[in-house]
DNA sequence: GGTGAAAAGTTAGCTTT
DNA sequence: AAAGCTAACTTTTCACC
């Protein structure tokens, strides 16, 4: 559905602000993208209902919530039955601390992202969380370390 | 700064409707945290002055921008001297086709994220964009092939 | 796509608990 | 110290050009 819409430049330039500052008054906004308040609200009513704009969001400082790092972790499971997969993402959507969810090409792997506040949670998550996930076989966290870069927005 | 900043209840109830929508009207938002409009306003400039609050952001379909899919990939140095790290790394912020960059643990490498049109694009990604960055020993693309759970809120 | 006016929402000073 | 009340101000929204 979404795929199909056609964006043109006012679209992109809409877009772009909105991905920087996701509260930017629509008059402002307007103001920014060189047309009326009305036309440009307009815009963003279909930007949003046509999926375009598939949410907004309020990001928060992890740290400000007691999570200290994050990881990623890659797993494989013993089995690539059906009935395994479907255990396996049953339990993963029932876990709050798992974050992001991914099904990747390559050895048949998952990988997942969860937050963690401090060590002691970290091995909770491992011993709690990863090692109750059915059916896998394998696991390789990668914890960051340090963020060189990170972002919410496609470039337009 | 912000990781000191003490959080009740009703600001933790305040983030987790923030979360969900960045622009919900104050005054709908009091009223889901059972507090007046300029209370709930005050406790919101707040989180945001604290920075516990760090950015509103419209989350746009990638689809609609004709991104067809992502990949996770993880890259190995050559040398990690600092010399190299800080070339890898400058390369990496230069890049706007990279969305994410983490130095992870585990064997010294780093882990980042892109989003690919086509599988015309994922070939250009990986000819003009990944060979080119300097120190690059190896590197191992994750496709997703399904999104199985994503967010970006924290459980509150 | 722009205009203008009504409706809705924001916000700050002051009072109350 | 934090919540509520009120009223001025700002923004959104929409019928009409």
């Amino acid at each position: 559905m979404s795929s199909e819409v056609q964006l043109d430049t006012i679209d992109r330039a809409i877009l772009k602000e909105l991905q920087k500052d996701g509260r930017l008054a629509n008059q402002d906004l307007a103001q920014r993208v060189h047309l009326s308040p009305s036309a440009c609200l307009r815009r963003v009513k279909r930007l949003e209902e046509s999926g375009v704009i598939a949410q907004y969001v309020a990001l928060i400082n992890p740290k400000a919530v007691g999570k200290q790092g994050t990881s990623y972790t890659i797993i494989n499971l013993e089995r690539m039955t059906t009935a395994a997969l479907d255990a396996f993402e049953a339990a993963v959507l029932a876990s709050p601390d798992i974050l992001d969810c991914f099904y990747v090409a390559g050895s048949n792997d998952y990988m997942i992202r969860f937050a963690y506040k401090d060590a002691e949670d970290l091995e909770r998550f491992h011993t709690q969380v990863l090692m109750q996930l059915p059916e896998v076989a394998r696991s390789n966290s990668m914890l960051v370390l340090r963020t060189i870069k990170k972002s919410t927005a496609f470039p337009l």
